[in-house]
DNA sequence: TCGCAATGATTGTTATTGCAACCATCGGCT
DNA sequence: AGCCGATGGTTGCAATAACAATCATTGCGA
């Protein structure tokens, strides 16, 4: 028999992880869509496409950046396109890749929209952690990240090397 | 204007949270579905029922235990109903109230889950996480889970102060 | 330069999830 | 005892999201 447990720490800490996540997600969505009319994935795109150059991302890219499929993003670029706060523009030098763009009231919705969101995160996660912990937290999820970024698209449907591995 | 950004260091955890997070719940969901046939979700009210007493929880709780709204657990039961993992019982002391208990099947199905998904969460979480990470990721969400639990349920519907706000 | 696997994006379809509305029951208050 | 607001659970409906299939384009290798 395999090891049964994590030890306790860390059996801990990873179901705190996930409760504590789903109760912080549920809240700052519930408040920026509430209080700013759009959800916490849109404000999501919206801030990666105002930092990226130019405002804008090819779908593919910005898929990545969200943790999205490409066809959850299709449909969520097409509502924000709805609302006028994207536009969608072929890229010059692909002919299959197109662009995403925050418009100008794309970036005026999003300032309307971050007062409501930081102030949230502040209250609901910063207050408890302190820098030493905030940089542990840092540290933890930046190796997470590194470790699974990389082989998101492959790793959602089946698992190349693994599947045909026997189970000892 | 308020204070515009948060620090960087707690800018940085934060976005690197909802990051990982999302990938590595995407890669263990996908993990237990391909392997165990379960999502993780299931995975996670079977654990719980599988530690409450009598192996049994009222509805309502345990939708607070796994962060669900109550329709979409009445709908997951159902769905592990079907699958002869959980039965319905009535509480005998309140009839408004039912039981979800987790069957033989049921604890048959965890045994075999455990083990992908803690294996899962060794390699692709705790890896990443010494000791004293461990611990800080417990403490900070910990405290995020007694700051948000108590309230879930109303504040997951409207504000009741704030509904009133006008917008600047 | 031709062929073809890989990549970007979208659409059809289905599964998941939440809110609101609903009914039954409970329990405190009079 | 009898009301009535609060609580537990389910259902109708709509929104969200993913997978699979499809189409266009790219770029590499023969």
């Amino acid at each position: 028999m395999v090891e049964k447990n994590l030890d306790a720490t860390r059996e801990q800490a990873w179901r705190a992880l996930l409760k504590g996540h789903a109760l912080l997600v549920a809240r700052l969505d519930a408040d920026l869509q509430h209080e700013a009319g759009m959800s916490l994935t849109s404000y999501d795109v919206l801030v990666q496409l105002s930092e990226a150059p130019d405002r804008r991302l090819p779908m593919a890219e910005l898929a990545r950046a969200v943790v999205y499929s490409r066809s959850g993003l299709t449909r969520l670029v097409d509502a924000l396109e709805r609302r006028g706060w994207v536009v969608r523009e072929r890229s010059s030098t692909d002919r299959r890749s197109w662009f995403t763009v925050i418009t100008d009231d794309g970036l005026a919705a999003l300032e309307r929209a971050w007062p409501v969101h930081i102030a949230g995160v502040r209250e609901h996660f910063a207050a408890h952690a302190d820098p030493d912990q905030a940089r542990a937290l840092g540290a933890v999820f930046g190796a997470v990240i590194a470790d699974l970024a990389p082989d998101v698209e492959e790793l959602r449907h089946f698992h190349p090397q693994r599947s045909e591995e026997p189970k000892t």
